[in-house]
RNA sequence: GCCCCCAUCGUCUAGUGGCCUAGGACACCGGCCUUUCACGCCGGCGGCACGGGUUCGAAUCCCGUUGGGGGUACCA
């Protein structure tokens, strides 16, 4: 039998960062064994449903990189074949009305299972409670339908997170009541914030839209996301889309809570980043830049790219680091004698390269007598408006001559 | 309260009875490189929650304690 999992979010609200973790390790595991991964949105309480939630998951996954098989189903669908479901289980003893509403009656004895990330976990059916399965409205509930679904949609491999813990006994004895096997579950851990605590709002990024928004790569989110519960061996941290699928399996994911480390997620997007092509490295920047409705010249934003790629680890810092190429910067605060300085020794450079420049600068210095260190930083500040910006002789090349020398003969006026 | 799960450096983790004086990565600290920042390189700090067992031998197995998490809805 093949393999197949489904991803089952509930369209409440946006991709939580936890939810894409939790469908990426089935992907991750649909992938590798060459199976089928379904997106099953689970809209059974229609008065939570947001409506733009459904369109905003699919493309957060998209983003991401994780994709489905077979169209997007909604568990809503399912609602009347389940209702039918239920009646029969009445009929047959193994559920009964109440209050309008149907509840399951739970058999005697233990269920238990053999998950493959925890091993084995068994349940007292009589601590179980006979849960509603279907509304006194007539509509049937998520521990119903879900596990009916799992079974209509011949899935082999549940793979949740662990909040569901506590729902598998109840599904796997809805499943047998029905006469079907249950599939193989695993509950994968949880992650927490740094807190500590349930990863929350409060947290800041936990939607997966906010680091896109940050600036972060998708290949870069993922292998960090694989590694929260994960990991291959005791040395590999950086690994490719496809060496993730090659790599993954459900007996190595561990079975404690992580806590989210935004700055190794950091770490891990600079390193992403520096690797990739300078073509790749503007694409990525443009389309980004657009995204966030900053007009600069597509020209000079490429130009900038070697001059940055070393420096910034996710996006969002690029617009401040090189704001001074596309806006007037103030002279305040440079020294003027040494901007002074700066224009004579530039005034005569021809061509206005890099190499052209350094050097004219750094005789500049040795006549002087001057450390190259104090002697540039207030021609850094003349021109780039900060202490910190990209090395200063490229900034002076791509900032070009005339430019250049109007900041600091601008810088060298004040006194 | 009851049920279930978890417990290795601050964080992510390796470790499945001897290979562990517990390894790697992020962060942190120090140094090198250096035009700032960053990158890179070198070095350092830092952990098996506690108490009992089992065993020739325990981070690894068992029990208890403590701590954390999840569930306990006609939510998903």
């Amino acid at each position: 039998m093949s393999v197949r999992v489904r991803m089952a979010p509930s369209p409440t609200g946006f991709l939580h960062i936890g939810g894409v973790r939790t469908f990426l390790f089935n992907w991750l595991f649909a992938r590798q064994h060459g199976g089928e991964c379904r997106l099953r949105i689970e809209n059974t309480d229609t008065s939570r449903e947001v409506v733009e939630a459904v369109d905003q998951i699919q493309e957060s996954l998209r983003w991401v990189g994780i994709d489905w098989d077979g169209p997007v189903t909604f568990q809503l669908d399912t609602a009347e074949r389940a209702r039918v479901l239920a009646e029969q289980l009445v009929s047959e003893g193994k559920a009964y009305m109440d209050d309008g509403a149907i509840r399951f009656k739970q058999p005697p004895g233990s269920v238990s299972w053999e998950d493959k990330v925890r091993g084995r976990i068994e349940f007292q059916n009589e601590n179980l409670p006979d849960l509603v399965i279907v509304r006194s409205d007539g509509r049937p509930t998520y521990n119903f339908v879900s596990p009916v679904d799992d079974m209509l949609d011949e899935i082999t491999h549940v793979i949740r997170a662990e909040d569901h813990v506590s729902n598998t006994p109840s599904q796997i004895n809805i499943l047998r009541a029905l006469g079907a096997e249950p599939p193989i579950y695993s509950h994968l851990p949880n992650i927490n914030g740094p807190d500590g605590k349930k990863l929350s709002k409060r947290h800041g990024a936990v939607s997966v839209d906010v680091f896109r928004d940050d600036g972060y790569l998708p290949a870069a989110m993922m292998n960090f996301l694989a590694l929260l519960g994960w990991s291959f061996d005791d040395k590999t941290t950086i690994m490719q889309p496809h060496e993730l699928i090659e790599r993954f399996t459900l007996e190595r994911v561990v079975q404690s809570p992580a806590t989210f480390d935004y700055e190794k997620l950091d770490w891990m997007n600079g390193m992403y980043l520096r690797e990739l092509g300078e073509d790749a490295y503007g694409d990525f920047l443009v389309g980004w830049l657009h995204d966030h409705e900053i007009t600069w010249p597509e020209e000079t934003v490429r130009a900038t790219v070697p001059l940055v790629q070393e420096k910034i680890e996710k996006l969002s810092a690029y617009p401040n680091f090189v704001r001074f190429f596309f806006e007037d910067v103030s002279p305040e605060g440079a020294d003027p004698t040494m901007c002074a300085a700066a224009v004579e020794a530039l005034t005569p450079v021809t061509p206005w390269t890099t190499e052209a420049i350094e050097a004219a600068l750094r005789a500049m210095v040795e006549a002087l007598g001057e450390k190259p260190r104090t002697a540039f930083a207030p021609i850094r500040l003349a021109v780039t408006g900060s202490k910190i910006s990209p090395g200063l002789f490229e900034s002076l090349e791509l900032l070009g001559k005339d430019e250049s020398l109007a900041r600091l003969g601008a810088a060298a006026a004040i006194s």
